[in-house]
DNA sequence: CAAGATCACTTAAACGTTTCACTTTGTCAA
DNA sequence: TTGACAAAGTGAAACGTTTAAGTGATCTTG
């Protein structure tokens, strides 16, 4: 037999309340409270006897209740502009790992490399009252930080004015990469960017190209989406064996590059070394296995959530900036160019 | 100089609230509710002059305080096994999207394929009121279930008594896979399954193992984890090249027979043709691009996420399950045999 | 023009917590 | 014996909303 008291009335089995665990328990609600938290002075039996009812009855806390009290809600949002890009899987795991240890939730958006999204997504999460954000932005331009005035937030790999930032030292990365590059003995080597309007790229290809000129020939330089489908210009570029080696500033594009080469008979990497960055877990599955530079994305995503937790704890504003090294990690991509 | 009214008191540029909202508008606070909410009979004037207060003072909903009163969050759960499988970023990524399209955020629990942590996310979920949930689980079996009696949720991929469930046609799959094989000229194939514990892993593979029965012989049937890295088992049944052909239950697993088949200077696929099951992204980045069984991933989520909101909306109690078609999508991985 | 009906708006209770202030009881030192 | 103090517990306000019920106006309509 249906119960139907009031029409559109939720099926009746709710969660047990505060409440009914204290009159169930034969106590006060303030009592209930204390026990459930572990706070006050109260009695050993008593809180155990209340403890044990809680658990008989099955209650769990309303933290929506306790943040409107607390202003604390237990959560915090991450903002991603492609959780499909092998970039940022990683990412999001190490965060919500962090925050769970701190017995935090985590609000994940994906803003699909839309502007407008990410505004909309911060919006949300305000809404949500999260208690900080880690926040990937699609670029470095800065018009939705302004709706971030009131919650900590933490930046990761972008740099976005009056925000904390944790990135990794790019331009000692693609220094690195092309120092191998160079020490392994080529002297025509080609660049291929991610969006240069994203600042940490331009970092690392500057720093590349810096490099490259000092020590040989920078035989071209250009630019690609994060995607292993490559613009026509990029194709060129390849196909005309200007390079015997190419620094390439997203391994994704990367290994967009070494698909391309071999679709076009172009060896890798006896006749074109790559070098990527990020070191991407497909990087290793390649063939051949990508040489990169690699950047301590766990460790970076534990230290943005900890300076978020940091900050709300300690209710220190501080502003600061912390760079990751990174490391050249060699696998089969590169090798001794071809004697000319 | 630092504020410093009673220790502990948060910075004070607070959210602004619906009260302060009305006093300004110089109306009550229920007026200031309609308004913002568009319900209630508000004349056109005194709604527009509220908003345009609400929108000066930077006005956002408070969702936990409107949580307690109606019992809706505006959050739903997503709980997956692990982020970094290739698998899940799509998924994880449409069912984000299909939320935000319902203004809904979503909660992404990574439980790292521990049942521990999955029925701990379980409980965060419930007590932060979640209003449903979108659950991707470890196994098949339901200790976890049992705390989800009173939140809407519906299983992604696998089986769990007494929850609404959203698959592919594993066994359709298996079949087709079997038969793309046979067809092409194999008579002794070989299985590497995925993890047997897993209901929609042995559909696949009982699936594929008869059809191979019934057209030729099976060579041997080994199991490996959800990984690249292969057990001794199933190196020394691919060493032992007892079959010119392979299924494999998911594809991260067959990139890895690839890899290691290459590296035991087993051809592929001239020597050893290999399909595999789920079609992940990398599975067209691999040498040679793999063959293998798509399942609409992105379509399932959405049906899970609508699934949810039809439930929630319209209180209905529907207890089924939809499955989804596989299909086959041939990439270069499989050949003819060479000549016995 | 009286009686309803409709419109625009307000009052106040309720949601599930936390926590400050207070009371009661018992202990112990002087 | 008294008073101070600690321990154990209670009462009630507050957090930011939503919404049922109520209150005057103004508008219809016969």
């Amino acid at each position: 037999m249906q119960r139907k008291k009031k029409p559109g009335a939720l099926p009746p089995p709710k969660r047990a309340t505060l409440k009914e665990v204290a009159k169930t328990a034969g106590v006060s609600l303030a009592s209930a409270s204390y026990a459930v938290n572990g706070t006050g002075s109260l009695g050993e039996s008593t809180r155990n006897h209340i403890l044990q009812v809680a658990g008989s009855l099955g209650y769990r806390q309303n933290l929506s209740a306790r943040a409107i009290r607390t202003g604390k809600t237990g959560a915090i949002g991450l903002i991603l502009p492609d959780l499909t890009n092998p970039f940022f899987p990683a990412l999001a795991q190490s965060v919500i790992q962090t925050a769970r240890q701190h017995a935090y939730s985590v609000f994940v958006t994906d803003t699909e490399g839309s502007a407008d999204l990410e505004i909309e997504a911060i919006r949300l999460l305000v809404e949500h009252g999260v208690d900080g954000i880690v926040w990937f932005p699609i670029g470095d331009s800065n018009q939705a930080g302004s709706l971030l005035t009131n919650v900590p937030t933490v930046v990761i790999d972008r740099t976005i004015a009056g925000f904390e930032s944790v990135q990794a030292d790019y331009a000692g990365g693609g220094h690195l990469a092309a120092e191998h590059l160079v020490l392994a003995g080529h002297t025509s080597i080609g660049i291929v960017s991610g969006p240069t309007d994203i600042l940490s790229m331009r970092q690392r290809c500057d720093a590349a190209a810096n490099y490259i000129q000092q020590h040989g020939k920078l035989a071209f330089r250009v630019t690609n989406g994060f995607s292993v489908d490559l613009e026509p210009k990029v194709k060129e570029a390849i196909r005309s064996r200007a390079a015997t080696a190419v620094f390439v500033g997203a391994d994704l594009i990367a290994l967009g590059v070494m698909q391309y080469a071999q679709s076009q008979k172009i060896r890798v990497p006896a006749q074109l070394s790559v070098v990527g960055f990020d070191d991407i877990p497909w990087a290793q599955m390649s063939s051949p296995p990508l040489t990169t530079i690699d950047m301590p994305l766990g460790d970076m995503a534990v230290e943005a959530v900890e300076a978020l937790f940091r900050r709300t704890d300690e209710h220190v504003e501080l502003r600061r900036k912390v760079v990751f090294d990174t490391t050249l990690v060699e696998r089969a991509s590169v090798q001794r160019p071809a004697k000319g």
